[in-house]
DNA sequence: TTTTTTTTAATGGTTAAACCATTTAATTGC
DNA sequence: GCAATTAAATGGTTTAACCATTAAAAAAAA
């Protein structure tokens, strides 16, 4: 029913009160948080607790430390970083298999681009067909390595077109991982740069008719093939 | 292209040679690290130093540091504790809104309870039917607390019938931090309850006829209800 | 003997003071 | 003016001691 009251570490009390400054904006990004000795006296604590301190707050993302006289803790805008670095430890330690990766991305992926194609700007859809053109080129160039980097810029930036967060995050942390294993495991060859470059054409012709379901559609076939590639090769 | 190569910091040192060790299995979850007096010196460092290491690991959610003589820091399974932390970060910070979450909710809740539909185990739909039942005690005792937290048990639990642990993790995200909105922002009042009530006797019931759309659309209903109720709400 | 209480020892948590390394700004010398 | 040097502030590290918590061992009581 209840926790344990207080946790006897003065660490975590200092914690607390940066984080919730920070939280609550009395502490906005870009602010440097007072040297070290001054926060310890402030916090009426030894330097070494502050500095463990200091340590949970840069590992939760939410300061950034620099070296030298001009340095400190400087307090940083929360993004997704945190939360990509422990989805990447939970593949790491193989509690999450790529297979499983991809099972969910066939599943989001679709109701994504819909979405996408709902809110897609005129901007955006320039956006996408530069990228485009940026993989054709690596295409010529037979530059396998840039080209899955547009390859994943793709995908992260159709999560980008959603205006929400949510996807955003959700889109950049399964590419950025799927990515990885990609590398690892998949050689690149022609067939697959083609089939790639074609289903994006495609899906930016959707996009410019507005046909979010024509969207839905390529890209779950795209998703569900590389799916099955994967699962096949990594059973 | 390149980033800077060391970066002149001791305890990230540490950090890294623990955290292989337990990615790799070398460290088993349950082990137990030596103690702090004796890590320093295989470390060559000092405790401080040690110290900072360990508090970066125990945020990362890679040990557990306990107390007293039979204390230290013990390797733990890895779990989607910290991604749920970041994220609760990043919503308390208001870089993700409620609409946002629950806009997502809409779109993949459907494709997650089709997923579970196609998995469920008879144990499985017993499960559910023995949290409906708890719920509609809890209706009768107009006991809306533990109703919200059962609701949101039984949410979770159809993200573990999909058997796959990157389902699960957003299931459990988005409700844990969707209920923190809704015990906030939503007085309980009989008419939702009894539409949940209502909802989730459907979806057990096309969860046992193995049809997967029944219950992808009964939950798809309720849960754009839901977003609509919020939004309406929190415009 | 069994139970309760006390003691003990190992562990993490904290403090203090000093020194090292890095970085930028101020100073110096040309 | 410009380059080289110096100075000062900052985080990073070390050391040595003490405090607080916990569980096992020992002692006392029943």
């Amino acid at each position: 029913m209840f926790k344990r009251a207080k946790q006897s570490r003065v660490f975590q009390d200092v914690v607390e009160q940066i984080q919730d400054a920070i939280l609550s904006k009395k502490l906005a990004p870009g602010t440097r948080l007072p040297a070290e000795r001054d926060l310890k006296e402030m916090f009426n604590t030894s330097r070494g607790t502050l500095r463990e301190a200091l340590r949970v707050l840069e590992q939760k993302g939410l300061i950034e430390i620099k070296l030298g006289v001009t340095g400190g803790a400087i307090v940083k805008r929360i993004d997704t970083d945190p939360i990509m670095e422990s989805l990447a430890l939970l593949i790491r330690s193989g509690e999450v298999s790529l297979g499983h990766l991809s099972e969910f991305r066939i599943k989001i992926e679709s109701s994504l681009v819909e979405l996408a194609t709902e809110r897609a700007s005129s901007d955006d859809i320039q956006e996408m067909e530069r990228l485009l053109a940026k993989a054709r080129q690596c295409f010529d160039n037979q530059d396998w390595e840039t080209f899955l980097q547009t390859d994943e810029a793709m995908h992260t930036f159709i999560g980008t077109m959603t205006r929400n967060p949510v996807f955003q995050f959700v889109q950049k942390s399964i590419h950025e991982n799927i990515h990885r294993y990609y590398r690892d495991y998949l050689p690149m060859n022609h067939e697959r740069t083609l089939e790639n470059l074609n289903d994006f054409e495609k899906i930016i012709a959707a996009m410019k008719a507005k046909d979010g379901a024509a969207a839905s559609a390529i890209i779950a076939d795209h998703v569900r093939r590389f799916h099955e590639k994967m699962t096949g090769k990594n059973p």
